[in-house]
DNA sequence: GCGACAG
DNA sequence: ATCTTGTCGC
């Protein structure tokens, strides 16, 4: 599958930003998602002290099939891809999607099951500008994604209640917008950040993640990426 | 000028 | 993100 670029992505940062500020109009908010039969998750990892980039995407079906009786529902992994290539960009807060998104859209080009929703590690648009590596990669691949992260980049928030499911608002800007939810995923763990990408509201979003919760901190397709992508998994 | 800062 | 030993808990 062939993905037609929009701009290159070797910019300076004040190019960067620019571009940014452009591309956020096109950020779609609302829920304009197709029925999901193919989920998939994406992270970048890296090798030889950052030379190496490293996109992995695994591609889960739905609705999760039961292991057994008794037995929690599970994820089938449909299709595993681990993309490398030559790091281009350093890590720069607010312009990390330069720096991964290239690999991603690669990775996602050696699919040969185009899943219908995406969710990213990392912010969607929980952004200084409103466009996370997670929207930024949903308006690449013209596919719904949620952004899912581990810490904060932006925005003001409380402590979400203990309970696993249990979350608080993340608003950012002077009139409290609403970017984003704190999400304990966990019981007595620190709570993850989820955010709309593209085409995909906030409690559709919530949804999503909640109902791809696993044993650990971070829903099924973020996790199994993130293994991938560090090389702790199989290999690719 | 002083912090904060996804991965 | 990645580099890394030991340690705490189910």
């Amino acid at each position: 599958m062939s993905i037609s670029p929009l701009h290159d992505w070797n910019l300076a940062p004040s190019e960067a930003i620019a571009l940014q500020k452009r591309l956020a109009s096109r950020v779609e908010r609302a829920d304009r998602l197709e029925p999901v039969r193919h989920l998939a998750g994406v992270d970048i990892g890296f090798e030889q002290g950052g030379e190496i980039t490293r996109a992995a995407v695994v591609v889960l079906a739905w609705p999760p099939g039961a292991s057994g009786e008794f037995e929690p529902a599970t994820l089938e992994i449909v299709e595993q891809v681990v993309h490398r290539e030559p790091t281009r960009m350093p890590y720069v807060p607010g312009l990390l999607s330069f720096r991964e998104v290239p690999a991603a859209v690669a990775a996602f080009d050696e699919l040969t099951v185009w899943p219908e929703l995406v969710m990213v590690d990392g912010q969607g648009i929980a952004h200084p500008r409103r466009i996370g590596v997670a929207s930024h990669l949903g308006l690449w691949l013209d596919l719904p994604t949620i952004g899912v992260a581990k810490s904060r980049l932006c925005g003001r928030h409380g402590e979400p209640g203990p309970a696993r499911g249990d979350w608080t608002p993340l608003v950012d800007g002077p009139e409290d917008e609403v970017i984003g939810a704190v999400l304990r995923s966990r019981v007595k763990v620190k709570p993850i950040f989820v955010s709309p990408g593209h085409r995909v509201s906030l409690p559709t979003s919530l949804a999503w993640v909640i109902r791809c919760l696993g044993p650990t901190k971070l829903p099924e397709p973020t996790r199994l990426a993130d293994r991938l992508a560090s090389r702790r998994g199989r290999v690719g």
